[in-house]
DNA sequence: TGTACATCAGTGAACGCGCGTTCACTGATGTAC
DNA sequence: TGTACATCAGTGAACGCGCGTTCACTGATGTAC
Protein backbone atom coordinates (compact mmCIF):
# COMPACT_ATOMS: atom_id res chain seq x y z
CA UNK A 1 0.00 0.00 0.00
CA UNK A 2 2.97 2.42 1.41
CA UNK A 3 4.91 1.47 -2.12
CA UNK A 4 1.91 2.11 -4.35
CA UNK A 5 1.32 5.31 -2.54
CA UNK A 6 5.30 6.21 -3.08
CA UNK A 7 5.25 5.32 -6.37
CA UNK A 8 2.42 7.79 -7.23
CA UNK A 9 3.89 10.75 -5.32
CA UNK A 10 6.89 10.01 -7.00
CA UNK A 11 5.09 10.17 -10.36
CA UNK A 12 3.63 13.24 -9.36
CA UNK A 13 6.72 15.11 -8.67
CA UNK A 14 8.54 14.14 -11.44
CA UNK A 15 5.64 15.19 -13.98
CA UNK A 16 5.68 18.52 -11.81
CA UNK A 17 9.41 19.17 -12.04
CA UNK A 18 9.15 18.55 -15.93
CA UNK A 19 6.06 20.66 -16.54
CA UNK A 20 8.29 23.59 -14.44
CA UNK A 21 11.09 22.77 -16.56
CA UNK A 22 9.49 22.86 -19.69
CA UNK A 23 7.43 26.32 -18.79
CA UNK A 24 10.76 27.94 -17.53
CA UNK A 25 12.32 27.26 -21.40
CA UNK A 26 9.55 27.24 -23.66
CA UNK A 27 6.74 29.20 -22.08
CA UNK A 28 3.07 28.23 -21.01
CA UNK A 29 1.99 28.13 -24.42
CA UNK A 30 4.57 25.80 -24.86
CA UNK A 31 3.66 22.88 -22.50
CA UNK A 32 2.45 19.83 -24.10
CA UNK A 33 1.24 17.15 -22.27
CA UNK A 34 2.78 14.62 -24.34
CA UNK A 35 6.28 16.80 -23.97
CA UNK A 36 5.97 16.82 -19.85
CA UNK A 37 4.86 13.00 -19.94
CA UNK A 38 8.15 12.09 -21.50
CA UNK A 39 10.50 14.46 -20.10
CA UNK A 40 8.68 12.62 -16.89
CA UNK A 41 9.53 9.35 -17.97
CA UNK A 42 6.00 8.27 -17.97
CA UNK A 43 3.53 7.30 -20.46
CA UNK A 44 0.82 9.97 -21.42
CA UNK A 45 -2.07 8.67 -19.79
CA UNK A 46 0.21 8.56 -16.39
CA UNK A 47 -0.35 11.99 -16.16
CA UNK A 48 -4.34 11.87 -15.56
CA UNK A 49 -3.89 9.33 -12.84
CA UNK A 50 -2.31 12.00 -11.00
CA UNK A 51 -4.20 15.48 -12.18
CA UNK A 52 -7.21 15.74 -13.38
CA UNK A 53 -6.17 17.36 -16.48
CA UNK A 54 -3.45 19.30 -17.87
CA UNK A 55 -4.65 22.60 -16.19
CA UNK A 56 -4.17 21.04 -12.47
CA UNK A 57 -0.52 20.45 -13.55
CA UNK A 58 -0.34 23.56 -14.17
CA UNK A 59 -2.12 25.32 -11.31
CA UNK A 60 0.14 22.94 -9.27
CA UNK A 61 3.72 24.58 -11.02
CA UNK A 62 2.07 27.98 -10.35
CA UNK A 63 0.89 27.34 -6.50
CA UNK A 64 4.71 26.15 -6.60
CA UNK A 65 6.44 29.29 -8.77
CA UNK A 66 4.38 31.38 -5.82
CA UNK A 67 5.88 30.06 -2.98
CA UNK A 68 9.05 30.39 -4.24
CA UNK A 69 8.30 33.91 -5.11
CA UNK A 70 6.91 34.40 -1.16
CA UNK A 71 10.02 32.65 0.05
CA UNK A 72 12.08 35.81 -2.05
CA UNK A 73 9.85 38.13 -0.55
CA UNK A 74 10.06 37.13 2.78
CA UNK A 75 13.91 37.21 3.01
CA UNK A 76 13.99 40.18 1.30
CA UNK A 77 12.20 41.84 3.81
CA UNK A 78 13.32 40.64 6.80
CA UNK A 79 15.01 42.67 9.35
CA UNK A 80 14.58 45.79 7.27
CA UNK A 81 13.13 48.51 9.60
CA UNK A 82 12.76 51.68 7.28
CA UNK A 83 9.40 51.49 5.51
CA UNK A 84 10.86 53.00 2.43
CA UNK A 85 13.99 50.34 2.27
CA UNK A 86 11.74 47.55 3.14
CA UNK A 87 9.40 48.58 -0.09
CA UNK A 88 12.64 49.19 -2.01
CA UNK A 89 13.78 45.75 -0.94
CA UNK A 90 10.34 43.73 -1.98
CA UNK A 91 10.81 45.83 -5.30
CA UNK A 92 13.91 44.99 -5.82
CA UNK A 93 13.39 41.14 -5.31
CA UNK A 94 10.64 40.98 -7.27
CA UNK A 95 12.10 42.29 -9.89
CA UNK A 96 15.10 39.70 -9.70
CA UNK A 97 12.71 37.11 -9.48
CA UNK A 98 10.59 38.13 -12.34
CA UNK A 99 14.23 38.28 -14.54
CA UNK A 100 15.74 35.36 -13.10
CA UNK A 101 12.71 33.38 -13.74
CA UNK A 102 10.76 34.71 -16.54
CA UNK A 103 8.71 32.09 -18.35
CA UNK A 104 7.31 30.72 -14.71
CA UNK A 105 6.96 34.24 -13.47
CA UNK A 106 4.29 35.15 -16.24
CA UNK A 107 2.97 31.75 -16.28
CA UNK A 108 1.64 32.56 -12.74
CA UNK A 109 -0.36 35.44 -14.77
CA UNK A 110 -1.01 34.34 -18.18
CA UNK A 111 -2.43 31.68 -17.11
CA UNK A 112 -6.65 31.78 -16.94
CA UNK A 113 -9.06 29.08 -15.77
CA UNK A 114 -11.74 27.78 -17.69
CA UNK A 115 -15.26 29.53 -17.57
CA UNK A 116 -16.89 28.28 -14.08
CA UNK A 117 -14.06 27.64 -12.51
CA UNK A 118 -12.35 29.32 -9.73
CA UNK A 119 -8.17 28.94 -7.84
CA UNK A 120 -8.03 26.67 -4.87
CA UNK A 121 -7.90 28.28 -1.44
CA UNK A 122 -4.11 27.95 -1.33
CA UNK A 123 -3.73 30.34 -4.23
CA UNK A 124 -5.63 32.96 -2.34
CA UNK A 125 -3.39 32.28 0.81
CA UNK A 126 0.14 32.52 -1.29
CA UNK A 127 -1.78 35.92 -2.66
CA UNK A 128 -2.44 37.01 0.65
CA UNK A 129 0.75 36.49 2.22
CA UNK A 130 2.49 38.54 -0.79
CA UNK A 131 0.16 41.30 0.16
CA UNK A 132 1.03 41.32 3.96
CA UNK A 133 4.75 41.75 3.41
CA UNK A 134 3.58 45.36 1.62
CA UNK A 135 0.76 46.05 4.21
CA UNK A 136 3.52 46.32 7.26
CA UNK A 137 5.58 48.64 5.32
CA UNK A 138 2.43 50.87 4.58
CA UNK A 139 1.00 50.69 8.15
CA UNK A 140 4.58 52.66 9.28
CA UNK A 141 4.31 55.23 6.39
CA UNK A 142 0.51 56.02 6.64
CA UNK A 143 -0.51 55.14 10.29
CA UNK A 144 -3.69 57.54 10.42
CA UNK A 145 -4.74 54.72 7.29
CA UNK A 146 -7.61 52.44 8.17
CA UNK A 147 -6.82 48.90 7.81
CA UNK A 148 -8.89 47.86 4.96
CA UNK A 149 -7.83 51.06 2.84
CA UNK A 150 -4.28 49.23 3.23
CA UNK A 151 -5.30 46.39 2.25
CA UNK A 152 -6.59 47.32 -0.96
CA UNK A 153 -3.91 50.06 -1.04
CA UNK A 154 -1.14 46.89 -0.98
CA UNK A 155 -2.87 44.94 -3.89
CA UNK A 156 -2.99 48.47 -6.02
CA UNK A 157 0.89 49.01 -5.17
CA UNK A 158 1.40 45.62 -6.34
CA UNK A 159 -0.67 46.15 -9.75
CA UNK A 160 1.38 49.36 -10.24
CA UNK A 161 4.83 48.18 -9.85
CA UNK A 162 3.79 44.42 -11.61
CA UNK A 163 3.02 46.70 -14.54
CA UNK A 164 6.06 48.13 -15.03
CA UNK A 165 7.97 45.06 -14.92
CA UNK A 166 5.89 43.48 -17.10
CA UNK A 167 5.11 45.64 -19.64
CA UNK A 168 9.51 46.43 -19.27
CA UNK A 169 10.42 42.68 -19.41
CA UNK A 170 7.35 42.12 -22.35
CA UNK A 171 9.84 44.90 -24.34
CA UNK A 172 6.49 46.75 -25.04
CA UNK A 173 7.98 50.24 -25.48
CA UNK A 174 11.37 50.54 -28.11
CA UNK A 175 13.55 52.29 -26.46
CA UNK A 176 13.20 51.33 -23.07
CA UNK A 177 15.44 48.99 -21.93
CA UNK A 178 16.22 46.59 -18.85
CA UNK A 179 18.78 48.57 -17.92
CA UNK A 180 16.45 51.47 -16.91
CA UNK A 181 13.89 49.61 -15.29
CA UNK A 182 15.95 49.42 -11.89
CA UNK A 183 16.22 52.84 -11.39
CA UNK A 184 12.01 53.57 -12.78
CA UNK A 185 10.87 51.28 -10.27
CA UNK A 186 13.86 52.87 -7.36
CA UNK A 187 12.49 56.43 -8.54
CA UNK A 188 8.74 55.80 -8.75
CA UNK A 189 8.90 54.17 -5.04
CA UNK A 190 10.66 57.59 -4.19
CA UNK A 191 8.29 59.85 -5.20
CA UNK A 192 5.46 57.56 -3.62
CA UNK A 193 6.66 57.39 -0.38
CA UNK A 194 7.54 61.13 -0.68
CA UNK A 195 3.86 61.40 -1.43
CA UNK A 196 2.45 59.29 1.15
CA UNK A 197 4.90 61.28 3.64
CA UNK A 198 3.27 64.60 2.91
CA UNK A 199 -0.02 63.16 2.84
CA UNK A 200 0.42 62.15 6.04
CA UNK A 201 2.17 65.27 7.55
CA UNK A 202 -0.06 67.71 6.23
CA UNK A 203 -3.06 66.14 7.58
CA UNK A 204 -1.59 66.17 11.17
CA UNK B 1 -10.45 48.96 -62.27
CA UNK B 2 -11.88 51.84 -59.52
CA UNK B 3 -15.07 49.01 -59.05
CA UNK B 4 -12.78 46.39 -58.11
CA UNK B 5 -10.60 48.66 -56.00
CA UNK B 6 -13.73 49.73 -54.77
CA UNK B 7 -15.31 46.18 -53.44
CA UNK B 8 -12.08 45.06 -52.11
CA UNK B 9 -11.88 48.07 -49.93
CA UNK B 10 -15.42 47.10 -48.75
CA UNK B 11 -14.56 43.54 -48.27
CA UNK B 12 -11.87 44.67 -46.18
CA UNK B 13 -13.88 46.90 -44.32
CA UNK B 14 -16.64 44.73 -43.48
CA UNK B 15 -13.93 42.10 -42.32
CA UNK B 16 -12.61 44.36 -40.14
CA UNK B 17 -15.77 45.76 -38.71
CA UNK B 18 -17.12 42.36 -37.64
CA UNK B 19 -13.37 41.34 -36.72
CA UNK B 20 -14.02 44.16 -33.78
CA UNK B 21 -17.57 42.90 -32.81
CA UNK B 22 -16.73 39.55 -32.21
CA UNK B 23 -13.48 40.48 -30.30
CA UNK B 24 -15.51 43.22 -28.21
CA UNK B 25 -18.14 40.59 -27.71
CA UNK B 26 -15.89 37.24 -27.08
CA UNK B 27 -11.96 38.44 -27.04
CA UNK B 28 -9.32 38.23 -28.71
CA UNK B 29 -9.24 34.13 -28.44
CA UNK B 30 -12.81 34.14 -29.39
CA UNK B 31 -11.86 35.44 -32.98
CA UNK B 32 -12.39 32.40 -35.68
CA UNK B 33 -11.44 32.55 -39.27
CA UNK B 34 -14.89 31.04 -39.90
CA UNK B 35 -16.61 33.20 -37.72
CA UNK B 36 -15.65 36.50 -38.89
CA UNK B 37 -16.13 35.83 -43.04
CA UNK B 38 -19.46 34.84 -41.70
CA UNK B 39 -20.54 37.93 -40.01
CA UNK B 40 -18.31 39.80 -42.79
CA UNK B 41 -20.84 38.05 -45.31
CA UNK B 42 -17.66 36.37 -47.58
CA UNK B 43 -16.38 33.26 -47.87
CA UNK B 44 -13.22 31.76 -45.74
CA UNK B 45 -11.37 32.11 -48.64
CA UNK B 46 -11.65 35.90 -48.71
CA UNK B 47 -10.12 36.78 -45.89
CA UNK B 48 -7.06 35.53 -47.16
CA UNK B 49 -7.48 37.81 -50.36
CA UNK B 50 -7.35 41.20 -48.08
CA UNK B 51 -5.34 40.00 -45.22
CA UNK B 52 -2.25 38.19 -45.32
CA UNK B 53 -3.72 35.87 -42.37
CA UNK B 54 -6.11 36.18 -39.47
CA UNK B 55 -2.94 37.65 -37.43
CA UNK B 56 -2.71 40.63 -39.93
CA UNK B 57 -6.51 41.29 -39.30
CA UNK B 58 -6.45 41.55 -35.45
CA UNK B 59 -3.01 43.55 -35.95
CA UNK B 60 -6.02 45.83 -37.96
CA UNK B 61 -8.54 45.65 -35.10
CA UNK B 62 -5.97 46.69 -32.96
CA UNK B 63 -4.41 49.52 -34.76
CA UNK B 64 -7.95 50.76 -35.05
CA UNK B 65 -8.59 50.75 -31.18
CA UNK B 66 -5.23 52.40 -30.79
CA UNK B 67 -6.57 55.15 -32.52
CA UNK B 68 -10.29 55.13 -30.94
CA UNK B 69 -7.81 54.98 -27.58
CA UNK B 70 -5.35 58.15 -29.02
CA UNK B 71 -8.42 60.22 -29.56
CA UNK B 72 -10.15 60.01 -26.06
CA UNK B 73 -6.87 60.64 -24.53
CA UNK B 74 -6.56 63.84 -26.56
CA UNK B 75 -9.77 64.95 -25.75
CA UNK B 76 -9.40 64.06 -22.30
CA UNK B 77 -6.85 66.72 -21.80
CA UNK B 78 -7.20 69.31 -24.23
CA UNK B 79 -7.28 72.36 -22.36
CA UNK B 80 -6.20 71.69 -19.10
CA UNK B 81 -3.76 73.91 -18.01
CA UNK B 82 -3.06 72.06 -14.06
CA UNK B 83 -0.44 69.33 -15.20
CA UNK B 84 -1.62 67.21 -12.10
CA UNK B 85 -5.58 67.37 -13.30
CA UNK B 86 -4.32 66.77 -16.94
CA UNK B 87 -2.72 63.59 -15.70
CA UNK B 88 -5.71 62.92 -13.73
CA UNK B 89 -8.36 63.27 -16.60
CA UNK B 90 -5.60 60.82 -18.39
CA UNK B 91 -6.29 58.39 -16.25
CA UNK B 92 -9.76 58.51 -15.94
CA UNK B 93 -10.02 58.33 -19.74
CA UNK B 94 -7.81 55.71 -19.79
CA UNK B 95 -9.50 53.66 -17.32
CA UNK B 96 -13.01 54.67 -19.17
CA UNK B 97 -12.00 53.03 -22.40
CA UNK B 98 -10.88 50.00 -20.77
CA UNK B 99 -14.74 49.66 -18.92
CA UNK B 100 -16.20 50.47 -22.22
CA UNK B 101 -14.42 48.20 -24.25
CA UNK B 102 -12.69 45.40 -22.13
CA UNK B 103 -11.90 42.76 -24.89
CA UNK B 104 -11.22 45.35 -27.33
CA UNK B 105 -8.51 46.99 -25.06
CA UNK B 106 -7.28 43.38 -23.79
CA UNK B 107 -6.65 42.42 -26.82
CA UNK B 108 -4.51 45.44 -27.99
CA UNK B 109 -2.23 43.61 -25.16
CA UNK B 110 -2.55 40.32 -25.45
CA UNK B 111 -1.87 39.90 -28.98
CA UNK B 112 1.44 38.04 -29.08
CA UNK B 113 3.44 38.33 -33.05
CA UNK B 114 4.72 34.90 -34.23
CA UNK B 115 8.53 35.10 -33.18
CA UNK B 116 10.52 37.11 -35.61
CA UNK B 117 7.64 39.12 -36.79
CA UNK B 118 7.51 42.81 -35.59
CA UNK B 119 5.00 45.61 -35.46
CA UNK B 120 4.25 47.86 -38.19
CA UNK B 121 5.59 51.30 -37.76
CA UNK B 122 2.19 52.60 -37.45
CA UNK B 123 1.78 50.40 -34.33
CA UNK B 124 4.98 52.35 -32.94
CA UNK B 125 3.97 55.84 -33.86
CA UNK B 126 0.54 55.33 -32.36
CA UNK B 127 2.25 54.33 -29.26
CA UNK B 128 4.38 57.57 -29.30
CA UNK B 129 1.95 59.89 -29.63
CA UNK B 130 -0.11 58.30 -26.77
CA UNK B 131 3.38 58.83 -24.65
CA UNK B 132 3.18 62.15 -25.41
CA UNK B 133 0.12 63.16 -23.93
CA UNK B 134 1.76 62.17 -20.45
CA UNK B 135 5.32 63.51 -21.58
CA UNK B 136 3.62 67.10 -21.35
CA UNK B 137 2.15 67.51 -17.69
CA UNK B 138 5.34 65.26 -16.57
CA UNK B 139 7.72 67.94 -18.46
CA UNK B 140 5.37 71.20 -16.04
CA UNK B 141 5.81 68.94 -12.53
CA UNK B 142 9.42 68.10 -13.43
CA UNK B 143 11.59 70.88 -15.23
CA UNK B 144 14.76 69.80 -14.60
CA UNK B 145 14.44 66.53 -15.87
CA UNK B 146 15.97 65.97 -19.08
CA UNK B 147 13.70 65.05 -22.19
CA UNK B 148 15.04 61.75 -22.25
CA UNK B 149 14.16 60.62 -18.50
CA UNK B 150 10.90 61.92 -19.15
CA UNK B 151 10.47 59.92 -22.31
CA UNK B 152 11.05 56.79 -20.39
CA UNK B 153 9.49 57.76 -17.27
CA UNK B 154 5.88 58.18 -19.23
CA UNK B 155 6.23 54.84 -20.48
CA UNK B 156 7.25 53.66 -16.29
CA UNK B 157 3.89 55.79 -15.66
CA UNK B 158 1.83 54.06 -18.00
CA UNK B 159 2.59 50.73 -17.17
CA UNK B 160 1.91 51.39 -13.40
CA UNK B 161 -1.42 52.61 -14.43
CA UNK B 162 -2.07 49.74 -16.95
CA UNK B 163 -1.04 47.56 -14.22
CA UNK B 164 -3.47 48.89 -11.78
CA UNK B 165 -6.34 48.78 -14.04
CA UNK B 166 -5.76 45.37 -15.90
CA UNK B 167 -5.09 43.72 -12.41
CA UNK B 168 -8.56 45.06 -11.13
CA UNK B 169 -10.20 43.89 -14.14
CA UNK B 170 -8.58 40.75 -14.29
CA UNK B 171 -10.36 40.58 -10.96
CA UNK B 172 -6.70 39.23 -10.06
CA UNK B 173 -7.77 40.34 -6.01
CA UNK B 174 -10.62 38.90 -4.18
CA UNK B 175 -12.05 41.84 -2.47
CA UNK B 176 -11.06 44.58 -4.40
CA UNK B 177 -13.76 45.75 -6.58
CA UNK B 178 -14.49 48.05 -9.22
CA UNK B 179 -15.51 50.22 -6.58
CA UNK B 180 -12.18 51.10 -5.23
CA UNK B 181 -10.43 51.46 -8.53
CA UNK B 182 -11.52 54.90 -9.55
CA UNK B 183 -10.00 56.04 -6.26
CA UNK B 184 -7.20 53.89 -5.85
CA UNK B 185 -5.93 55.39 -8.87
CA UNK B 186 -6.13 59.18 -7.98
CA UNK B 187 -4.87 58.72 -4.81
CA UNK B 188 -1.87 57.08 -6.24
CA UNK B 189 -1.47 59.68 -8.93
CA UNK B 190 -2.06 62.74 -6.12
CA UNK B 191 1.21 60.80 -4.17
CA UNK B 192 3.00 60.63 -7.49
CA UNK B 193 2.50 64.03 -8.62
CA UNK B 194 2.99 65.44 -5.03
CA UNK B 195 6.57 63.34 -4.30
CA UNK B 196 7.46 65.08 -7.83
CA UNK B 197 6.80 68.27 -6.56
CA UNK B 198 9.18 68.08 -3.40
CA UNK B 199 11.73 66.41 -5.25
CA UNK B 200 11.63 69.09 -7.65
CA UNK B 201 11.67 71.81 -4.41
CA UNK B 202 14.55 69.67 -2.73
CA UNK B 203 16.49 70.30 -5.87
CA UNK B 204 16.21 73.91 -6.09
C1' DT C 1 7.72 -19.87 2.15
C1' DG C 2 5.11 -20.77 -1.99
C1' DT C 3 1.12 -20.56 -5.07
C1' DA C 4 -3.13 -18.68 -7.01
C1' DC C 5 -5.80 -14.91 -7.52
C1' DA C 6 -7.27 -9.85 -7.29
C1' DT C 7 -6.31 -5.18 -7.68
C1' DC C 8 -4.97 -1.22 -9.81
C1' DA C 9 -1.20 1.97 -11.34
C1' DG C 10 0.48 2.89 -15.59
C1' DT C 11 0.43 2.28 -20.84
C1' DG C 12 0.02 4.27 -25.46
C1' DA C 13 -2.74 3.72 -29.62
C1' DA C 14 -6.69 5.78 -31.08
C1' DC C 15 -10.30 9.27 -30.86
C1' DG C 16 -12.13 13.57 -31.86
C1' DC C 17 -12.27 18.16 -32.48
C1' DG C 18 -10.97 22.82 -33.56
C1' DC C 19 -9.26 25.60 -36.73
C1' DG C 20 -5.87 28.19 -39.92
C1' DT C 21 -4.81 27.91 -44.54
C1' DT C 22 -4.94 26.40 -49.41
C1' DC C 23 -6.33 25.95 -54.19
C1' DA C 24 -8.96 24.30 -58.15
C1' DC C 25 -12.83 26.35 -59.69
C1' DT C 26 -16.57 29.95 -61.03
C1' DG C 27 -18.85 33.80 -62.29
C1' DA C 28 -18.62 38.66 -62.38
C1' DT C 29 -16.03 42.53 -64.28
C1' DG C 30 -13.14 44.58 -67.67
C1' DT C 31 -11.00 44.76 -72.43
C1' DA C 32 -10.52 44.40 -77.53
C1' DC C 33 -12.42 44.62 -81.83
C1' DT D 1 -23.74 48.62 -79.33
C1' DG D 2 -22.68 43.79 -79.40
C1' DT D 3 -19.76 39.67 -79.11
C1' DA D 4 -15.79 36.94 -77.75
C1' DC D 5 -12.23 36.48 -74.76
C1' DA D 6 -9.21 37.44 -70.54
C1' DT D 7 -8.67 38.53 -65.93
C1' DC D 8 -9.16 38.00 -61.28
C1' DA D 9 -11.90 38.65 -56.96
C1' DG D 10 -14.23 35.59 -54.33
C1' DT D 11 -15.74 30.65 -53.18
C1' DG D 12 -15.88 26.77 -49.97
C1' DA D 13 -14.65 21.91 -49.78
C1' DA D 14 -10.76 19.71 -48.42
C1' DC D 15 -6.24 19.45 -46.23
C1' DG D 16 -3.37 18.91 -42.44
C1' DC D 17 -1.84 19.39 -38.08
C1' DG D 18 -1.69 19.94 -33.18
C1' DC D 19 -3.06 18.29 -29.15
C1' DG D 20 -6.04 17.15 -24.89
C1' DT D 21 -8.25 13.24 -23.35
C1' DT D 22 -9.87 8.41 -23.15
C1' DC D 23 -9.94 3.48 -22.37
C1' DA D 24 -9.14 -1.41 -23.25
C1' DC D 25 -5.33 -3.66 -21.88
C1' DT D 26 -1.03 -5.32 -19.16
C1' DG D 27 2.10 -6.35 -15.84
C1' DA D 28 3.61 -5.20 -11.34
C1' DT D 29 2.15 -5.17 -6.55
C1' DG D 30 -0.55 -6.78 -2.79
C1' DT D 31 -3.56 -10.36 -0.47
C1' DA D 32 -5.31 -14.94 1.03
C1' DC D 33 -4.49 -19.43 2.22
Amino acid sequence: MAKQTDKKRDLQERLLKAARQIISQRGLSGLKARDVAEAAGSALGGLYTVFPDLDGLVMAVNHGTFEDLNARMEQASEGVSSPEMCLQRLTAAYLAFARAEPMLWRAMFEHRLPEGKTFPPEHYQSLNRLMAHIVGPLKALQPLAPEDALFIRARTLFSAFHGVISMSLDRWFTGVTGENLDGELSALLRQLVEGMRQETHSRT
